[in-house]
DNA sequence: AATGAATGAGAGTTCATTCAT
DNA sequence: GATGAATGAACTCTCATTCAT
């Protein structure tokens, strides 16, 4: 007895958006298609209508969330003109990504080991990407003098460690914003970098003052 | 029949050594007691001699690794007399730690979410003590005008994830020697703090230069 | 949607012609009926407007084949007048059968087990008919001394193993044409039934001068 | 809870032949594990501890009944002198094989599709090792004068065709003993191969004073 | 007449766990 | 202490079948 006025399309994103909640929370291997079926409300069987395995399911999550990830950089990061504004913009755009926007960005960070070794590369590839535009940034800025970095390559794993730890913690229901957290978090940035910090327009009153001191 | 000459706390020695490596690379739900058992070299049965199951398994793992962490603690970095010193020993404790240390304290970050509500409650309350080491440390580095810090709990969760992150690309068998690895992260986050860096004995010499040639 | 110009009675005979070439390849069990559709060229659910159950979608195959064979027997078999020529016929109808006209005869053999127990009694009925066709011929061989048979029943049996096992080896694209191979079987069954051999103007020269030396 | 005193190296021989039953009534596809551990008398699950797969489950039947029919084979058919004792021992070894003896036996030529391509090589490779046999008594006994045969590639066939269609209709519980059997399908495969009948010592004297009315 | 979306039972397989020996 | 044999529940995945559109 199939669900009366049931559209595919609908159920297919209802299946991808639960089973992102469900693996952020429990992991891959912590999770099972009957949950994710009840979740969605559709019999596990129905599953099968929209994927072709478990595996694939996390696959495309991964991929989706990536590619717009990469677009998204693009589109917001790569557009600013100095190395400082470009870096302020990467910061904004991963900790808005990581917090309330998408459960499936915390799997892209988390649930990499689980994915089959064709797959694993693709997406590897795709992370590889996004953090060449992180580093681009770094020494771009090193360059022409922005930043002051020793070791860039370590530089960037720290800010990607830095700002991806966030959805450990981050709880969207909190008291804090996600604009003063993302601020908190530009400062952070801008001080890992030893930025010089006139342009510094965003960042809180305080962050100015102390920049102000140092000199 | 017994395996002639063993005995039974290396067995169990091995076992843990062996779950720890076993999970930090599949996780808590990605691993199965029959792999381990093959890794320890008894048969599957066997090891219900030492655990009574695989959630104890992991817990006591956790629970081990949380109170070495907090002992070490105790021991290396309360022992400084500044706050800048004892931040600097922390990090330096926590990052040997999370790199060739032990694969223990990986799992201590990945795994919580796997422990059965009680199990999770205690282990978190480890994780919370040590995390408030830090923050104590970074509170008292505030108050006497060694760091400049807005808002203390968000700079512990950044010197945290940065620290923390290390242990996802850390390569023991690469090029880069974990005391240099050390110095570098101790640089990063006396940035972060905003760190006066007169007294930075600690720090790399390179670095020294370059914070001269800033001013 | 419905295909433009498709017509309910060729999509059925495709559905039969389909389905009697996956059971011949894979049997009964087998074969699923989203590989059918597929072959035909609809979706899973259409093959209900033809077939009520995949049971029936056997049992029609099988009725149909054996009424087939039954009815060729009667219009060429019976028709000749002496039990040689007659056995003669049936040798050349079944091989003709079994090779390159119907993969649904090999079914009639193998997959009779696949029916339940309603249909496979129907179905028993008609090989049993079929068979009792070739019994008649041999038993009136024995009477008017064409042939030489000491247990019938177990004659039947043999020939019918001897010329069924053609289509297991049978390879239409082969060498052998038809008409040579069923020569050979004519004479492997003449030889079966002690039969006198004057009349074997259907086979090969060298069986004849065999003949003629044995006596 | 375990059953009390059992015996792996038991379980393992109830198992395969719980299945070779099984798979020889119903097929391989059309029987399910579930099935096969009821009649073992175990859970599902432990089946487990003896085999790998389904797959592998018919593997091993059809890789130990062919390797079993091959040593049979060597052990009395080409124990023979002539190449007329060596058909009759070859006869006679087929029969009991494919009635009391084995049902493994008939699924060596129903199920050989289900094996996957890899398996199914293997298993073929045997059964063409053992036809070989057949072959080569043909050959020999044309050579010499024994049969006279036009296509021995052919009559082979007509051979096993013949002698395999026995496990279709025997049942071992009728009144026909196999011995009987044995010496009618010798006396029907002595016929298919023109042999000479003087030496028939092997076969019983019946058929020999029906060959001396044919004269 | 055909499709697309769903069901629900059941398949093979895995796995933590138990326990007599 | 260790093993080998078993359990039973749960897992991913398949499939015949139904039915509103």
């Amino acid at each position: 007895m199939r669900t009366v006025g049931s559209i595919g399309e609908v159920t297919e994103q209802k299946i991808y958006a639960a089973a992102a909640e469900l693996i952020a929370k429990r992991g891959y291997e912590g999770i099972n298609l009957r949950q994710l079926a009840k979740d969605v409300g559709v019999q596990v069987g129905s599953l099968y209508n929209y994927i072709s395995s478990k595996q694939e399911l996390l696959f495309n999550i991964l991929n989706g969330v990536m590619n717009e990830l990469i677009d998204a950089v693009k589109a917001t990061v790569l557009m600013e003109y100095t190395p400082t504004a470009q870096l302020q913009a990467f910061v904004k755009l991963h900790i808005q990504y990581h917090t309330n926007k998408l459960p499936a960005v915390v799997i892209a960070t988390s649930e990499l080991r689980s994915l089959e070794p064709e797959n694993y590369k693709k997406i590897v590839r795709l992370r590889v990407e996004y953090e060449t535009y992180l580093r681009e940034i770094l020494r771009k800025g090193c360059e022409d003098g922005s930043f002051t970095i020793e070791n860039v390559r370590l530089c960037e794993y720290a800010i990607i460690g830095m700002l991806t730890g966030v959805c450990v913690w981050y709880n969207p229901r909190g008291t804090l914003p996600i604009n003063k957290l993302t601020n908190y978090y530009q400062e952070f940035v801008m001080r890992l970098v030893g930025a010089e910090t006139r342009d510094a327009n965003a960042r809180p009153t305080v962050v100015r003052a102390k920049a102000v001191a140092r000199r």
